[in-house]
DNA sequence: GCAGTGACGACGA
DNA sequence: TTCGTCGCCACTG
């Protein structure tokens, strides 16, 4: 496992219960800004027995990644759901569920 | 080394 | 709002 691999999944690990992030930030946060695509590859890679909130990353305009009718399609909705994240059509509201500025901070010390 | 592909993102129509 | 295109970089054959 690369270094970089491990930095995506402590950042994606870092998202709060009920909140959602996207690729880009992910990759951000792991020190990879604009390697949005790692970050997919690194969700692929993942060990099936790791557990990582894989379902609260997203899109950049917060749709749902992964191809509608798919299996992990249904897991991620179903997950968000059970958390009291709103998944509308496929798709959550960043501006309600998504990592504020102010909490981003707070989360990973930036600043 | 080259070409194809992808859990992406930003833009323009 | 939705769709198509381009740029990006890492992985695979």
């Amino acid at each position: 496992m690369d270094e970089r691999y491990r930095r995506i999944y402590a950042a994606i690990a870092a998202i709060p219960a009920g909140r959602v992030a996207g690729y880009g930030q992910i990759a951000a946060r792991a020190g990879l800004p604009g390697r949005a695509r790692l970050v997919g590859a690194a969700l692929r890679d993942s060990p099936d027995g790791m557990q990582l909130p894989w379902y609260r990353v997203l899109h950049s305009n917060g749709t749902i990644a992964l191809p509608r009718g798919s299996r992990g399609f249904r897991e991620q909705t179903k997950r968000l759901r059970a958390e009291g994240v709103d998944v509308r059509n496929g798709r959550v509201p960043m501006q309600a569920f998504g990592l504020d500025a102010d909490l981003d901070r707070a989360l990973w010390g930036i600043g």
